[in-house]
DNA sequence: TAGTTAGTGTAACTATTGTTACAATAAACA
DNA sequence: TGTTTATTGTAACAATAGTTACACTAACTA
């Protein structure tokens, strides 16, 4: 594990950090789908992440959902942060988008490091402030785009993630992420489709104007 | 000033801390109206919430506003702590909503101190948390609720960041906030009206079901 | 291979929000 | 006091998004 944690996070820590990382964090391997965290989930582990994508999702009382964003590689949950540091419980939940595979930290580790190191404390805050850019970014998202801009956004960003032009996805599956209806998706992607932008099948949608 | 300190954050800081923020610290009185932080802006400082309250303004390319939320005493601009460390831009505007009084921390100070207090740290870290919280809260607003509850839930928020269950406030100003048009927002006061919620005047509106 | 299920396409309609236009009136001001 | 400006009320209409209903077809399965 030391030889791949060096190779994401070496740039960041000191080699002491990342020994002790190496020492009490535990590696997963994750597939696509699962379910990582759930809304009202008191956290015991923040995860770093080595490779692959998690998707963070909102939900409100009705039981409908919204994507906020994805994170990726380098990045960790800022969520997650919040809730152990506060002892509170998740606000969010948080599935895995591709093979993942990310290292789990304990949480008393992740406080006692804030004061012995330095780029550990450095790196916490960037995390809380790049997550903070990423809500207002799915902020202006929902207010101020119309839906079919919203749709297309979310393609992109989707076939990012995936390292991949082509999307496996059905378009239920977009409609419950960008809370609406799947006929509204049908409807925008058919015309997505004829203005050239993307190409549709059966559980795919390969994305043109990248 | 040393006074209202040990009041407002006596019972979160050590001596020692409050002893230095009393030393570096500007003491300010703001009108109402007056803009603290423009986006774009580089901070040099953070603002300590003594008396009175805040708004934080979101604005797309088109030059849209849209309110995010209310910050109170107590507070402090999360925003502005993550421009500061990460010492990039604003991404945020910040409005006086009512007299305020603050004080003002240099950007060196609050980073050094975070090596030094560990209860500021632990108040930074939870500023953090609140406003991640808050920015949430916003985007749960703007994604699941209707125009008429959001402009419902506008109505009491300001009433009571005012301390006071009459509003002073034009139809255009609130259309403004909330992100659509004046005829919009006329339309569903004379609705609430209706139902017994509010009375409205010109320039003013009392939120009677609080 | 026939039957079932999941996914998609589309029409018709409703609901919500946004826009344009203009009248009425209160407040500010010269 | 008469004029101007800001604020509010309202109608009529347009645009966008959400809902219901049903047909069609690819893929799975018994």
């Amino acid at each position: 594990m030391l030889k791949t944690l060096t190779e994401q996070y070496g740039y960041l820590f000191e080699d002491d950090l990342l020994q002790e990382i190496n020492e009490v964090g535990i590696y997963k391997e994750i597939d696509p789908g699962t379910k990582l965290i759930e809304i009202g989930d008191y956290i015991k582990s923040m995860p770093l992440l080595i490779e692959g994508a998690i998707k963070i999702l909102r939900e409100d009382e009705k039981g409908d959902e919204l994507i906020l964003y994805f994170i990726e590689q380098g990045d960790t949950c800022a969520m997650t942060l919040s809730c152990c540091l506060g002892s509170s419980k998740s606000e969010i939940r948080a599935i895995a988008e591709t093979d993942t595979k990310l290292i789990m930290i304990p949480v008393e580790k992740m406080e006692s490091w804030l004061g012995k190191y330095k780029t550990w404390q450095k790196f916490i805050l960037q995390s809380y402030h790049d997550r903070m850019t990423e809500l207002l970014e799915a902020v202006d998202t929902i207010a101020f785009l119309k839906m079919d801009e919203r749709l297309f956004k979310y393609l992109k960003d989707k076939a990012m993630v995936n390292h991949n032009e082509v999307i496996i996805v059905t378009h239920q599956d977009i409609a419950n992420d960008l809370h609406t209806s799947r006929v509204v998706i049908s409807r925008i992607l058919k015309k997505l489709e004829i203005n050239g932008k993307i190409e549709l099948s059966r559980n795919s949608i390969k994305i043109l104007d990248l």
